[in-house]
DNA sequence: ATTATAATTTAGGTAAGCCTAATTTTTATT
DNA sequence: AATAAAAATTAGGCTTACCTAAATTATAAT
């Protein structure tokens, strides 16, 4: 049963491998709220996926769902167009960074590989995506980047913004007005004992933020040694 | 009853909108053959795009169909990012003109309002696409053009291309490779009496074409008195 | 270890948008 | 005007991807 790839099943994909990324499986319920759709939903379509040829993930009943090579391919496709329509909204057509995440949600799937060789090439083939995601290349390989989660640095240490999350744009938008940007410098002021929220200075705006324990885990850097 | 317009319907309203243009009623074949489906399904869907709340267009049986102004409104508004699109791909990313109809007729349904309006700004407001249609405006009007089939040019006449046939890649590979274009200048050589065939001449590159009848007729041109 | 809770799966059902085959209506031809 | 051909419609079905409700399995808490 060889089946026709839906922009359904793309957006399947691309939630597991997010998921999954650090290892581990994807859960129904997981998949269900990112997609939001119903786990009932979920169950039914990721056995489907596992019984394509081939099969696009492997699926065990109650244990969730893990993607085949294939699958990763695949997703790494969508993933490749995603970010860089993003970047290309930015330096082209003048989109803040909190504006492109919902714009390539649905124009990734427009994407023909022509149009995409052609914007690949008038960015000359970007690296990086405007929060700082690593673009797969046209091979649909990722360069391994040496991150850690901003919430482990040490008090008084610097580091390098490397990315940022993307998908909420209030959250960006908060970022953005301290120019906690990828590329950013940035040391460590403060942390409260209670409830880890940090304070931080950029160095390029002489801003000091305040960013909560579960921002900071999702804010990547790279420690200055 | 308010329906969610899907891409179908966005396509329906489109051929609709062009099998209308000149006044008439476009017919379930005309649809059906144009769409890629079946006359049943054609008559199924405009059977519920009449009975929509405000309607798409008006149907009576056997009689064909009409877009009412609620359904030009919503078809326009897709032929203006369809010719946004062709237009930019053109301009901003060195496709050729047989390229970007099949993109854009992908591309038009993932377009959102924001998108239109960066992609417009960024060409400084296009009036016409690479075929030489015109774009219909942020209002959805359209510039009245006086224009004429390239057929109906007397021998040893002149005139200027408006615009040419945009879906056949192989005409317009045809096309382009005389130097016929919106802009360009004709002059009619000879017409054969049998079939109508004609020998053009084109001032810009000095060659000479040679047109049958039926693409004569798709061909626009403004007569030089 | 039992039991309560949470997660997942199964079963049965719906809406869109397409299909083919059969029927009806219109149009064209003699 | 009758009849043949073409066009359009109706009837009945299919597939996809979703849903809710009920049943099952796994996990956590006593």
């Amino acid at each position: 049963m060889p089946q026709k790839i839906s922009e359904n099943i793309q957006d399947y994909l691309k939630r597991i491998y997010e998921f999954t990324l650090s290892g581990g499986r994807a859960s129904t319920n997981q998949l269900a709220q990112a997609l939001g759709i119903s786990a009932a939903s979920v169950t039914n379509m990721v056995q489907k996926l596992s019984k394509t040829e081939p099969p696009y993930l492997t699926y065990e009943k109650h244990q969730g769902v893990k993607l085949t090579p294939f699958g990763e391919q695949a997703a790494l496709k969508i993933i490749r167009r995603h970010r860089l329509i993003e970047i290309y909204l930015v330096e082209k057509l003048g989109y803040t960074w909190d504006e492109v995440h919902a714009e390539a949600e649905i124009l990734e799937h427009a994407m023909s590989p022509l149009l995409e060789k052609r914007i690949d090439a008038a960015l000359d083939h970007p690296k990086f995506d405007p929060h700082g995601d690593p673009i797969p290349d046209i091979n649909l390989e990722i360069p391994e980047i040496e991150q850690t989660a901003l919430s482990s640095l040490e008090i008084g240490n610097k580091g390098r913004v490397l990315r940022v999350p993307n998908e909420d744009p209030q959250v960006l938008r908060y970022l953005g007005k301290f120019g906690i940007r990828p590329g950013a410098h940035i040391k460590l002021i403060s942390r409260t004992p209670y409830d880890q929220t940090m304070r931080i200075k950029i160095t390029e705006t002489g801003n000091e933020a305040v960013i909560g324990p579960s921002l900071g885990n999702k804010i990547s850097i790279a420690k200055d040694s």
